[in-house]
DNA sequence: AATTTAATGTAACAAATGTTACAAAGCCTT
DNA sequence: AAGGCTTTGTAACATTTGTTACATTAAATT
């Protein structure tokens, strides 16, 4: 694990910090649509991501979620750090995208880190900064873009998160994410479809890439 | 100075960092519409807010504005928080909504006050928090609710922020804020009024509180 | 008071998105 | 191969939001 530590966070952390994460984190391996932290559990630790790319959403209670960030390689939850922070339960969910690994620091020692190493402090505060500046992202699509801009987008994503060009899922399931409804996104996908951008099969949407 | 500070932080801040606030801070007055923090202008010091309101805005180089969140008594701003500690350009723009006193901590000091007092550590990271949950609502807002309902909450939310139920802003400045045009919030505004929920008078929106 | 300007009201129409209903195609099970 | 289930395609229509154009009204200026 300590390997996998200082390959991922060895620039921004210093050695002392790399060693005591060792010690008090556990690794862990997700697959691909795997619950890392479930809604309205008591957060048990802050991830990092070692490797892989996860999902994090916001839930209501009426069951309702919205899409707020991915955390990837090298980044940390800044919602879970303040849930844990709080002791309070998530009002999140994350959920792994393709497979990953990453390190939970438990609950009880991330106040200790922040008073010892100026690192992780650093990397705490650039971590929330980093967080917001996605949310705030997030806001200007839904604020500015037409829903076939933000489903080429969406799919780009996907696309990039997943490493592959072609996207495992149904009309229904993006048009859950968007929050439409299948029609309008079939209707759209088939306009991207006859524009050229894309190809359209059972269950996967095979992207085009951009010939440059 | 040192009596705003301990009126509106005296029950989070230890007083030594009160005291060495005081030290290095200045008290600011601004009235409503005045500028705090001017886009693309480096980032002078952290705003402390000690009364009124202050309404915090993404711009983009287009001269397009997002509102994020507001900033109120005993709150602070994390997007220059962040800005200062990277020494960077300021991608946001503070306008008073009122008459509002705030204290300025210079940017070469934040550093210093995280690394020596816990209580101001504390702060910082539930400010990030905080301002994250007022994005991540914006968010839920434009994701979510149609834009009569968008309206009424806008216009609630105004009238808390400047309490009074008298708005003095016109139909277009309203468009401006919810990224639509002037002729849909007539519209809407006159459909309000219809339901009794407000009167509309030239350059003024009356909100008629509701009998409970 | 007459004129100008800014703000609001409203109609008519366009475009985007949402909804309902049903047909067609692909895949799985037996 | 037949039947059943899921996914996709598509039409027709409703609703919401955006646009253009112009009339009306209130305030400001001369």
């Amino acid at each position: 694990m300590i390997n996998l530590l200082r390959k991922t966070f060895g620039f921004i952390f210093e050695s002392s910090l790399i060693e005591e994460i060792n010690k008090i984190g556990t690794l862990r391996e997700v697959s691909a649509e795997e619950e890392l932290i479930r809604f309205g559990e008591f957060v048990k630790g802050v991830p990092l991501m070692i490797s892989g790319a996860v999902r994090v959403n916001r839930v209501y209670p009426d069951g309702n979620e919205l899409f707020l960030y991915y955390i990837e390689e090298g980044d940390t939850c800044s919602m879970s750090l303040n849930c844990c922070t709080q002791q309070k339960k998530s009002e999140i969910r994350a959920v792994a995208e393709i497979d990953s690994k990453f390190v939970m620091i438990p609950v009880s020692k991330v106040e200790g880190l922040i008073g010892k190493y100026p690192s992780w402090r650093q990397f705490v505060f650039s971590s929330y900064h980093n967080r917001m500046v996605e949310v705030v992202y997030a806001l200007e699509k839904v604020a500015f873009e037409k829903l076939d801009d933000r489903l080429a987008e969406y799919l780009h994503q996907k696309s990039r998160i997943t490493k592959s060009d072609t996207l495992q899922m149904t009309h229904q399931e993006i048009a859950e994410d968007l929050r439409t409804s299948r029609v309008v996104i079939s209707r759209l996908l088939k306009k991207l479809e006859q524009m050229g951008k894309l190809k359209l099969h059972r269950n996967t949407v095979e992207l085009i890439p951009e010939i440059k």
